[in-house]
Formats: C-alpha cells, structure tokens, sequence
DNA sequence: TTGTAGGCGTTATCAC
DNA sequence: GTGATAACGCCTACAA
C-alpha cells in the first residue's frame, strides 16, 4: 500500500517486487518467458497496490492505441445502442475502450471530417454502421489510413473479416412466403429510399419471392418512402388509395409500417383485419404500437460483439461469423385477407 | 510534404520549420510567448505536412488525456443518442473523444466495474444519464478519483458545476395545468418507480398542481409502473377498470403512455374522446402511435453539449447554464372531457 | 529467465 | 522569444 498519493507505475511495481519493469511488463503483456514464482510474486505486488497499466503510455510506446471507434448516422437509436452494448461484450474485459462518432452523410464533408478524426484519435480500428457502412469510399479510406474496420450491413459488403451481414434478401423471402401462406395474393411493398443497400436487398427480397409465387407485383402496389414514418404514411396511402388495394404490405422497416398502419386507420382499414402490415427492424415502437407488429428482428448485438471481435481478437471463433440471420417476429399485424376482399 | 510514409511527428514540423520542439509545441499549445512570423511559419508548416498532434503522447505528458466517459444504463435509446449528439457538439472541433459505458445499475458490482473503468481508462471527465446520475455513491466515486463529472437530471442533485437538470417539476405542473384547463377534474396519475429522482419529481410536481387547482387525487386515481410500455398498460387498466374512472391520465414517460393507450383502446375508450393522455420524454413512439401523443420534452441535446462544456472549458458562457427547461409538446391525445361523463 | 539502454511523441523546467 | 534537457509510463532491442 506504498504511495497511495498517486497511482501506482509499472516503477512501483517493480520496486515493490524487486525486479526490473520489463519484467513487470512481461506479466503484464502475459509473456512465457517467466518464472512461474517471479510471476505470482508480482501478480500479488500488481493486486496489492492496485496497479493499472496506462493505455496511453502503452499506446504510444506500442505505437497502436485501444480505442475502437463507433463510425454512424443514424435512423434508429436503439440499432446504434444494442450495437454498442455487443461491442462492450466483446471488449469488457480488455483494456480497449469504445469511441463514438456520429457522423452526417449528407455533409459534403464527410470524408474529410472521419479522416480527421481518424488521424487525431488514431484508433485501432472502427465499427461502421449502415448506412455509412455502405460508402466503399469511407471502407477505401480506413484501408488508406492503416485504420482498421468491419462494416454492419444488409449483405456481404465487403471480405468476410470487414463484414457481419445480415441476410435481409433471404428474410424478405421467409416474409413474403408467410404472407402468401396466409391467403394473400395481392401483396404491396414500401420500399426504403434509393441508395441504401438494404432498401435494395429488402426489395429483391420480396420480388424474387414474388416471383417464386407466381404473383405479380402491379406498379401501383410499389411505394417507395425514406425510411421515416411521414414517408410510409404517405406511400402507404397511395397504396391504400388505389382499387384493388393489397390486402398486405410489406414495409421495408418498423417506422414505415407505423406510418402505413396510420393510413389505414385513417381510412378506416383494419389491421390485420383488412390490411397484414410486415416491418422490418424489431424496433421498441413494433411491439409498443397497436396492433403489435410483424416483423423482421435481427441479432444487433450478437453482431456488434462480433464486429469488434474481428477487430480486437481476430483469431477467436466468434470473430469468424460473418453472416447473421435475422428471422420474422410473428406478431398480430398480419392475419388471412377478410373473405369479402381477397 | 516530405516524410510521407509515416504520420508526422512534432519532430518532423521543428525540423522543416528550422526550430525546436518546443517552439511548435507553443504554437500547438496557443502560447502567446512566440513571434507572430514564427507562429506563422510553423503553421504553414503544419498544414503543409499535415501533421496532427497525437493524444496519447499528449496524455502522457499533460498526464491528463482527452477522453470523456458517458455513463449510462438506460431506458430510452433516443434520450442515450441525443445526449452523445449534443456532447459531440461541443467537443467536435476539440481533440476529445467521448467513451462510452453502458452499465448495469443492477449489478452488484457496478461501482466496482466503474472504478476499474475510471482506473483503466483515466478519463478527463464522465458524463452520467439518469437513472444512475442519482447514485450519489457514484458522484463520490469520481470525486474520490479525482475525475471529473456532470450529473443529468430532473433536479439539482449537486452543485452547479456538476449538473444539467430539466425542471421536471415545474413541467408537470404545467401538464397538469392545461389538462384543468381544457375542463378534466377527475385526473389520475401513472407514477414512475421507486427510488427514480424523476419519478419522484414528477409525482410531486402533478400532487402539488392538483393541490393548486383544489382537486383531490383519491388513491384509486393513482397508479404506479415500471417506465416501461407493459407496466403502462396494466396500470392505465387498473385506473380504467374502477368506476368514475378519470377523463385524464398524466404518464411519467411515453412508453407507460403508449401502454396506458392501449389500455384504453382495448376497453373501447376512445383517446382523446373518452381519455386525455400526457407522456413524458417526447420520444419517437409519442410521435408516432395514434393519436400523436401530447408530452413533455426536454432539450437534451442541449443538455449534452452544456454537459460536456462544463468539463472541457468551464470558462464557457454556455458551461454556465445547469436548468434546461423542459416544455408541454401539445398534440392529439388531449381533449375536453366527453360531455357526458365530467 | 531477467535486466539495461534507448525510444515512442509530447510537454515542463530553466537556462540563454 | 527560443531552445536544450529531462521527464511522462511503457515497450523493443539486445545483452547477460
């Protein structure tokens, strides 16, 4: 308990234990090169003054640091929170530490701001969110600054240690396949806005299963909104507006499809009496709205720990699971067409 | 735009420039103790070589680094975001970085985990989110730890220079207000659980304004949930079960509000033609359900940015402000009482 | 298996 | 005003 004023160095240690700091640096880096008695001794020294090493002083003697940065722009908060929470798994018993950035796509200078705060920070790697993620120049950049990376995206963006995708084409499928189970032949889809990968992917999703079923999809059961509950309001109400409306629209996620139940209620259509609405998300306002919505969940958090484990332990297994199946959510917004109508 | 291989050091701007070390360093540093051509010179030379200043090395020496800690174990994503947006804000054009920490308030070993991360990490600062910027074994914590902190919250629960509240209190009072105002008399109340300084505020503010307006709270009016969406529900149907059932409840955030809705809905009560609601939080979902919900939103991102300027330049007008007030965002789900039942 | 010397990039001290 | 020199806490070489 010497010098409790201050806390304690790898210089302490040493004199405590009556060795050299290398040595204690040896325990510290877990070195074989050690007597197993030299490393108890110090061990019990390391426990007993509470020492812990500086990061800083190792990163710069190291010349790497032990910040994994958080690359994203976001629409949907509790995407970004689950994503975290899985990085903080995978790094909770390391010394690395997690950074935030978010980031705005549409500034002209977004590229030159993340390059900024990659040369400030210079972290060890970053953590990138769709629908950046998706920005092969922003990917092009990390490789061109040394920095490390691992894209979030709806399909294999890139090799398979910058990548943990989910398989939205697929899911879509399962989705459009459970709705044509159900009775429904005119089926109506709200696509995201163009540019995002996943909006492409959802999309494909449902005309490649479409398809498969033998139906076809009349321009008029195609919406297209931003993402934002106004805009799956609106697109929905086109949809709803026309004769021989769906009887089920897929939303290509959970805000649209709120938007899409608010343009039935308008219209008096009832869910899922009248109209199945699908979203995609399993966001909170899914299961907090009414009815509680079908929809597609994915395993945010189990990708977040393994995005930062491609990073930080890249030889662990976990780190080696690049793809992510998302799965429906069967809830109560999708029900047979009414009998009148199908 | 020599040495381009490597970043470049301090080292590398003193020998292009034809000075010292220390000399560039007093030009990174702002020290009025150079010549106006000298400064002028390295500069040039600075942008010239890109040369940005490495934290670690700084951290080193300063013996102090650049790191912020947000704190959180939360409720609410969009209140978590919004906060990290307003706090990015302010640190944007600085060389801090914001760290985050999601804890676990249930744990036993909170405090413990949150003294190794303070240990490990060595932060500037921390910044703590309601529900465990309550802790005030936290805020002694980091006193003793000598790192700094700024405490969000309903109340003052500090000093000046530690806190951002809102004025929860006051807020709901005003909520209570234009209910009386819009004609409710018999107004029931879903308080938010025990031991949350928020909740307790809230529950005082809306007792002391039914006190002002003379109305009496029988305790059946009462009702008491978790701040999430299933508690909401079930205790908005406890208070809607009971005859002389209220015309208004007042919910302690969106989520018990969003509940408290479907309470309603699922009995036949027609929102707002039967019932008034009030949430609390202005998040996304009270946007977004049917009927856009009337609530209480606070300026958090505001908050975050004052927060964080309180620890990187209390000298900063902004780093002044610790009251942030929250306002009543009127929308549909508050009407005058049915005629017949008031 | 352990220790010594030197360096990582920056700042503080104290001369000039 | 400016510049040597010695830290800051840790690690890599290399030597013993």
């Amino acid at each position: 308990m010497a010098k409790s004023t201050k806390t304690p160095t790898i210089n302490d240690v040493a004199r405590a234990a009556g060795v050299s700091k290398k040595t204690v640096s040896r325990v510290i880096n877990r070195s074989a090169l050690i007597k197993k008695d030299t490393r108890e001794k110090i061990e019990a020294v390391i426990a007993d003054l509470g020492y812990v090493p500086n990061p800083q002083a190792r990163a710069l003697a190291l010349r790497r640091n032990f910040l994994l940065g958080l690359l994203h722009d976001n629409p949907n908060a509790q995407t970004v929170l689950n994503f975290q929470e899985g990085v903080l798994d995978a790094i909770k018993a390391t010394e690395f530490a997690l950074v935030v950035r978010p980031v705005d796509r549409h500034s002209p200078h977004m590229l030159e701001d993340i390059r900024h705060f990659l040369e400030q920070q210079r972290l060890y790697g970053v953590l990138i969110l769709p629908p950046i993620s998706e920005n092969d120049d922003l990917a092009a950049l990390c490789r061109e600054m040394g920095c490390g990376y691992v894209r979030m995206g709806s399909a294999m963006l890139d090799d398979e240690e910058h990548v943990v995708a989910s398989n939205d084409r697929e899911v879509v499928e399962n989705a459009v396949d459970y709705l044509v189970g159900s009775g429904h032949r005119r089926i109506g889809i709200i696509k995201g806005p163009d540019g995002f990968r996943s909006a492409f992917e959802r999309a494909e999703g449902f005309m490649a299963a479409m398809k498969k079923h033998g139906l076809s999809i009349p321009p008029e059961a195609i919406g297209q909104g931003t993402y934002r509950f106004d805009s799956g309001l609106t697109a929905a109400g086109r949809l709803l507006d026309r004769p021989g409306r769906p009887t089920a629209i897929f939303c290509s996620n959970d805000e649209m499809a709120a938007g899409a139940l608010h343009a039935a209620r308008q219209r008096g259509i009832e869910v899922p009496g009248d109209l199945s609405i699908i979203g995609f998300d399993d966001s909170p306002i899914a299961a907090h709205i009414w009815p509680p919505m079908t929809t597609v969940g994915w395993p945010i958090r189990e990708m977040g720990k393994a995005a930062a484990l491609k990073l930080v332990a890249p030889a662990d297994e976990a780190a080696q699971d690049s793809r992510f199946p998302a799965r429906l959510v069967k809830r109560l917004s999708v029900a047979p067409p009414s009998s009148g109508r199908s």
